[in-house]
DNA sequence: CCTCTCATGTAAGACGTTACATGATTCA
DNA sequence: TGAATCATGTAACGTCTTACATGAGAGG
């Protein structure tokens, strides 16, 4: 359902067809956020029907490429979006990760491995920090919210990092140098 | 798929049926994670066909409530559950946030809007912080593994504590005292 | 008797991802 | 000519959530 709103809301910026949309949030929230065309076309073909954006079908001679539909918002899809972003946020963040879903079962693995496991772990994340920082460094200049966003992501991926470095260094100098299962909750239900 | 490891993971702890693994999950990570009778039933069900699981029907007497089926862990379980554990992480983070899809849009609404809902976001997340610290405390004797993915859970809160916080500083600082449309990311493309 | 908790399950639908199909233009 | 990019779309699949159906036993 929010996917409509954020295209909603990007169309606030400006009139764009369904691949400029990708690349637009790709360029500017790709290091945090990923949309795919399958939720895309379908999502303007809906919001078309609900009247809510409009298009002028326009082939401008100079461009490349085939045939486009550059989309506009209507006084409705204004309306509707208005509504959206005065709501109450109408769930909770979700939050999920296939590796801390393992990690809640290292002591039941192999201490080298997970070991391993962190370590790349830590690699990806100090690489995306890095791009995460050249891109608020590069884009300086916008608005007050997107930054905030961007300094989030920034925070976010720094207490990761700090997090899984103390839990290599705990796991590292842990007494338990045996792969035994670990009964971590055993005797509590 | 994951939630199929994250059965087997549990099993390894003690055996149990599909109503206890609800309620020890809501227990133990329901302060971060949540699951439904509609996954857990389904995968139990494929899980067995596959092998990976047995159960015994049991109706103990003096237990109260319908029959239950008491599943364990086989061997061929294990064998997946260790493969698993110790193959690289699948994908990346997910982490999505209706609250945050609203926030990069609120330059085109009303600020004292956005401040209300943000002053929400801070008294949820102090609540939930509260309840966090609470459980770590009342659970001293977890596992390393388990303790630490609370204390992450912790740090995060604290994080986004600290970053809503001083957005909403600097939202209630901004000169921008209008409504007007923030055209946050014009003339970027 | 009624409600709550325990317990198992199915069905419908929303949502998301991946892959596929098509075709034009640009550039090497 | 062949690959890359631009551009629109559909189909299949997998996952997740919500709602529903059923029923036993405990306690007020």
């Amino acid at each position: 359902m929010s996917i409509r709103f954020a295209i909603l809301g990007l169309l606030h910026y400006k009139n764009m067809h369904g691949y400029r949309i990708k690349t637009h949030i790709e360029r500017h929230f790709g290091h945090m956020w990923s949309i795919n065309f399958g939720q895309i076309y379908p999502n303007l073909k809906s919001l078309y029907e609900d009247g809510l954006i409009d298009y002028n079908e326009e082939n401008v001679p100079g461009e490349k490429g085939p045939s486009r539909k550059l989309y506009h918002i209507t006084d409705n899809g204004r309306k509707m979006f208005q509504e959206w972003l005065n709501s109450f946020p109408e769930g909770n963040m979700i939050l999920r990760d296939p590796f801390l879903m393992r990690f809640i079962f290292f002591g039941f693995g192999d201490r080298e491995r997970a070991l391993e496991i962190i370590d790349e772990q830590i690699a990806d994340y100090e690489e995306q920090l890095d791009r995460r920082l050249r891109y608020i460094e590069k884009r300086q200049h916008q608005g007050m919210y997107v930054r905030l966003i961007s300094e989030l992501g920034v925070e976010f991926n720094q207490m990761f990092l700090d997090w899984l470095k103390r839990a290599r260094e705990e796991l590292e100098s842990s007494t338990d140098h045996g792969h035994d299962p670990e009964p971590v909750l055993s005797g509590i239900d």
